[in-house]
DNA sequence: CAAGCGTGGTC
DNA sequence: TGACCAAGCTT
């Protein structure tokens, strides 16, 4: 158990000094965070690992250095430069929240977790760690990291999502009144670096000796998780069609819902069995003989395993009456292509 | 409020 | 190699 939660978190702050990690949003020791770029880090490092995110915080700081410049491009702008890292709701929302910003806040983000929840896309993990890190003040915040940690430190054996506001409460009772942000951060880091889902490094753990997980020798096997359904699989046929200029047709899925706002190549609805030839040809995007592509496209989304048969085709002299944009093999780059697009792409221009 | 929502890395 | 996982939010 943890005697002094003052002197607990001291000692992790130590170790956070020690081992601070220099990543691209992280403002250095001394320095003033941005609250702007704080809160696009955190948007981007949402259900996303560092390595993933980092390419893209730097594309977007670089093209876009304040909360301005984003509420002022085009929406589909940040769709093709978020393009490949997954959950496009965070996009159109980054776009309202900049948005939202500047209209309701002059251009700079509130200093509170309120206001912050008020916001798109923020919700009580990146108010309370836009809060801590960049305005330097006290926040409970509690990500998967945390939630771990937590768990182990006080041996929380209730399975999740259940356990939640206990570990929140649990949480909460740690948390300093001194160094907020560097208390955020240095818990993140504690689960991110030494008290990992696996194999944790507890030989390194500046809070081994209050840790209950690892004196009741079950550390490793927390937090404990109730089992997750099985993904089911879903067919469906890509319809790969080229102008008389070598265009692709391109189409933009709908604003909400899965790739909601991205470019697809067009298909057939995706269902349990792969479509037969009648659907094929009743779901076209224009009449054209069909050539059947070797192999299939395979992507997992979060619930689901979609399997894609490749269909190429011609168009004819009616081509310009296809719903969609025609796009030249070498800007297909331009577009906000997901990466289950991507592949159906390189499939499609490797047997084709 | 359970379910929907991506992707790439890891073991 | 397939399941599991990562700095969650929205409806």
């Amino acid at each position: 158990m943890i005697p002094d939660s003052i002197e607990a978190a001291r000692r992790l702050l130590s170790w956070y000094d020690r081992h601070r990690r220099d990543l691209p949003w992280r403002a250095k020791p001394g320095e003033t965070a941005d609250p702007y770029r704080v809160w696009l880090s955190e948007i981007m490092l949402q259900q996303t690992t560092v390595p993933a995110a980092a390419p893209y915080f730097r594309n977007f700081t670089e093209r876009w250095p304040a909360v301005r410049d984003l509420a002022d491009a085009p929406l589909d702008d940040l769709l093709v430069a978020w393009a490949g890292l997954g959950y496009y709701a965070r996009a159109r929302n980054l776009h309202k929240c900049a948005r939202a910003v500047v209209d309701r806040h002059g251009g700079r983000f509130p200093a509170n977790e309120a206001a912050l929840l008020e916001l798109p896309g923020i919700g009580a993990y990146t108010a309370a760690a836009i809060t801590a890190i960049a305005f330097d003040r006290k926040a409970t915040v509690v990500d998967g990291n945390v939630e771990r940690v937590i768990a182990r430190i006080f041996a929380v054996e209730e399975p999740l999502p259940n356990a939640k506001p206990s570990l929140r409460r649990l949480a909460a009772t740690l948390t300093p009144d001194f160094r907020p942000g560097d208390y955020a951060q240095a818990m993140m880091d504690l689960g991110a670096t030494i008290c990992t889902p696996r194999k944790p490094k507890c030989m390194l753990c500046p809070w081994a000796e209050y840790c209950e997980g690892r004196t009741a020798g079950i550390a490793e096997t927390l937090p404990r998780k109730v089992a997750k359904a099985e993904k089911p699989t879903r067919r469906g046929v890509a319809y790969w069609l080229l102008n008389p200029d070598g265009s692709v047709l391109l189409r933009r899925r709908a604003e909400e819902g899965l790739l909601g706002g991205m470019a697809e190549v067009p298909s057939t609805s995706w269902g349990p069995e792969l479509p037969g030839e009648a659907a094929v040809a009743a779901q076209q995007p224009l009449p054209a003989r069909w050539r059947r592509l070797p192999g299939l496209v395979r992507h997992t989304f979060t619930h689901f395993h979609l399997e894609l048969e490749v269909v190429a085709g011609q168009a004819g002299a009616d081509w310009r009456l296809a719903d969609g944009t025609w796009v030249p093999v070498d800007r297909l780059g331009d577009h906000a292509l997901p990466s289950v697009m991507v592949k159906v792409v390189r499939h499609a221009l490797s047997h084709a």
